[in-house]
DNA sequence: ATGAAAATAGACTGCCAGTATAATTTATAG
DNA sequence: CTATAAATTATACTGGCAGTCTATTTTCAT
């Protein structure tokens, strides 16, 4: 009964959207969604429990919308970028996220501060990686300062824009007002050499676990590696081969490895249970939950 | 007893500092400063009121200190300008007030919203009328978006920084950084020539109160015209015309009047009670008192 | 079909904000 | 100085909340 939990997610989503967080109590929950407290609280140890399934559920609904924007593009064209950010504050927007955001920030909860403030922390890092696409090498040591006022900028811009009209309209008008602003500060900055925070400090806000991803990057190589050889006797190697070479691609050489086009390229490697040794499959999928796992600790 | 509800004030800032707002129970506060529970409810209706006294006095210190700093200075200069900001990013960090103000929106309690969103509207008025001063008239379309977009960048600018170093240097260097940038926006937005918000939408957040500030205007160059004429018997008129002159001034004509100074140029006018017919002076200082609430109000 | 394991319902506990009432102090008038 | 009214303060009480515990039902593997 999966969709159960699923289900409570959705109706608490809706409560906090009508009502706000703090004050919906699980009464509510319990009321709305139609179930008890005790399966309440097998599904989740507190409401704050509740709300980060909800915002990793939104998390991840945003991070592969923009991802799919991505695909196929320049990742240094801009427009690409403003339809990125265009997308996370209509997210932001038909989910109420900014108040719940608000709301949240105040709670005495230390987990759900660490779980948000990481999310900040991604949100600034993501911006980092996508302006060293777009504004080049050259710009690096004034990127992550810019990524942060970028940041600071837009949500300032959109806060006080959307008293006066909150549609889609003024989303587009709030999000290339801001980038052209960015832009010409990139420049500006880089000219005058001045520095807040040097890039480094990213590693050190989110680290990388270095350590373990570079020991499970070997693992996941040696698998493939195996895989490869294991299909010489097939009659279209080169096809396969090129799959897997993908796979392990996106994940050792991506900053944020596309986790859907990762499992559908699986599933078609699954489609010919002959090709591989039954246990070789299964200990790559393995490694590579692990490696996505990983990725989401940060 | 009144320094007994100042110093439930007192008690319970510490006790947010310490804890944090939402952390803090009623009963923590009652224990802490040794007061029960009918004292409390009778100085505040609830723990929000309090909090809202609490930020009020704030807001005040912080109102005065700006306004010291100003004085016999040129307000075009930008380095006074910085020494304000960084004032008040002072007295935030001394007072946990950032701290405060996140976990404060999450709220449900809509007055508490209210002052809150408020206060803000207030920052970015002053910020404004700064602005003003600073960069001139011919760049006042864009001076509303200017700024927004300050406080957002160094808003997130400290807020990052502060992870680093939370020091007298770090908020020096933060404001430094973030005035440099802000500089060169201006110059390029009014350049290029884009407008995200009219400045007029500032006087729609925070209604001057026009027509009940305009009678008391009036009002009030009444009681000082008729004091003024009566002082043709005095033998120093010139000197009390002139502070005369300067308390009309600075309430009619200044954006925000510095309350301290009028009250010191009250008290020197009442030194000479024979000056004034009894209730003239008596009146002037009712309407003053009255000019300020309706300041307060908006 | 049966027994173990997981899911569910709802009663129960303790805490807290806010209220009502009782006791005490303070102010005022005779 | 005393009596009485008013304000202030202390504390007992209420209702609602989050979270726990236990008994019951459902699910699933064998």
């Amino acid at each position: 009964m999966k969709d159960r939990k699923q289900h409570v997610i959705k109706m608490a989503h809706q409560l906090f959207i009508d009502k706000g967080f703090q004050a919906t109590s699980i009464q509510d929950i319990l009321d709305y969604s139609g179930i008890s407290k005790g399966t309440f609280y097998n599904y989740f140890s507190s409401k704050n429990e509740l709300l980060i399934a909800l915002l990793k559920s939104i998390y991840e609904k945003i991070n592969k919308k923009r991802n799919e924007l991505l695909m196929g593009q320049d990742p240094s064209d801009i427009e690409v970028f403003i339809k990125q950010i265009e997308i996370q504050l209509e997210m932001n927007r038909s989910n109420n996220l900014s108040s719940l955001f608000e709301e949240v920030f105040f709670s005495n909860d230390e987990e759900l501060k660490q779980f948000i403030k990481k999310g900040h922390f991604r949100v600034i890092r993501w911006t980092h990686n996508r302006f060293k696409d777009i504004f080049g090498h050259d710009k690096e040591p004034y990127l992550l300062d810019c990524s942060i006022m970028f940041l600071g900028i837009l949500n300032h811009n959109y806060k006080y824009y959307s008293i006066e009209s909150n549609s889609r309209t003024a989303i587009k008008k709030v999000v290339r007002y801001s980038v052209n602003r960015i832009v010409k500060i990139v420049e500006e900055v880089a000219e005058s050499d001045e520095q807040l925070l040097p890039p480094e400090k990213l590693t050190s806000w989110l680290p990388d676990c270095k350590k373990s991803t570079k020991a499970l990057q070997q693992k996941l190589q040696h698998s493939i590696l195996s895989l490869k050889k294991s299909l010489h006797h097939s009659h279209e190697p080169l096809k396969y081969i090129e799959l897997l070479d993908f796979i392990l691609d996106e994940l050792v050489n991506t900053k944020e490895p596309r986790k859907f086009l990762i499992e559908s390229v699986l599933s078609v490697l699954k489609t010919e249970p002959s090709l591989f040794k039954a246990g070789d499959m299964q200990k790559l999928e393995e490694q590579i939950k692990q490696y996505f796992i990983n990725e989401e600790l940060l």
